[in-house]
DNA sequence: AACTTAAATAATAATTTTTATTATTTAAAT
DNA sequence: ATTTAAATAATAAAAATTATTATTTAAGTT
């Protein structure tokens, strides 16, 4: 993943604090908006909040980033990429993707509903195996 | 829909501002909470949006209502029904119900990962018909 | 390599959203 | 009717988000 490339292909000016946000959301797999302030405060101790908050919207404007909302969390954010489901555990709080496509759930909706979609959040949210294992 | 059944199968004491929220709720289908609070300020020209909030939080937590975050919308809150998946048009707001059934991808997503899932959320969006009709 | 310019950042401040606190009121059981 | 636990309204407080503006910087141009 070359986020320079990602960032002009945006026009977007390619700035160290971009990269860094690019690159701490990835680290992360999925964030939220105070968390990744926390992480970029150790590299950028001057850093502002506004900062994150614009660059993420930007960015998720732009479709360089996805936002999920899974019950009982903050929105999370992390980099786009396929379409795909999101696992979302609602003991320790955690999300995970599946790379399982939704293209026919996708298809199957546009041609009954007659409407042109281009996106999909799919949040499943449940217990994952560890806190399954914790609470047997 | 019997609203004072509802609430009193979860143990909510049935007053004047919870019934009104049900059917506000109702109404409008899917409602955010500022807009839900506008509404009620109508009939109880004294509510607080704190009792809102809580009311709205409280009913979430114990599965009487249902939350969707479509991109670009505020949450979005509705009566908790069947498992189903949301169509949400990015140019006018709008988002409708399509009553097609997601157990299937909840059970392929329940085997392949471990989890153990209780719940769905699923948003496709893009743009609805009328909005198609409007730009053609 | 210096120059220019539009855009990004930091530092606030302001706004909006959400939650907490407490006195008063009310639903519902006795 | 009386009692009691819970709900509400009215704040206040906290948390999250956005706006404003002076300063800095990326990146194109000479």
């Amino acid at each position: 993943m070359n986020y320079t490339e990602r960032l002009r292909d945006n026009n977007l000016k390619v700035t160290p604090q971009r990269i860094a946000i690019l690159e701490e959301i990835e680290a992360a797999g999925h964030i939220d908006v105070d968390k990744l302030y926390e992480v970029l405060l150790i590299t950028f101790p001057s850093i502002s909040l506004a900062t994150v908050y614009k660059n993420v919207n930007q960015m998720y404007e732009l479709n360089v980033l996805e936002v999920i909302k899974a019950p009982n969390h903050k929105l999370q954010y992390e980099i786009a990429k396929e379409p795909h489901i999101h696992l979302a555990c609602n003991a320790c709080g955690s999300v995970m993707d599946m790379d399982r496509c939704v293209d026919e759930l996708m298809h199957a909706a546009e041609s009954e509903s007659g409407y042109r979609l281009n996106h999909s959040t799919v949040v499943l949210d449940g217990i994952c195996p560890s806190c399954q294992a914790k609470s047997a």
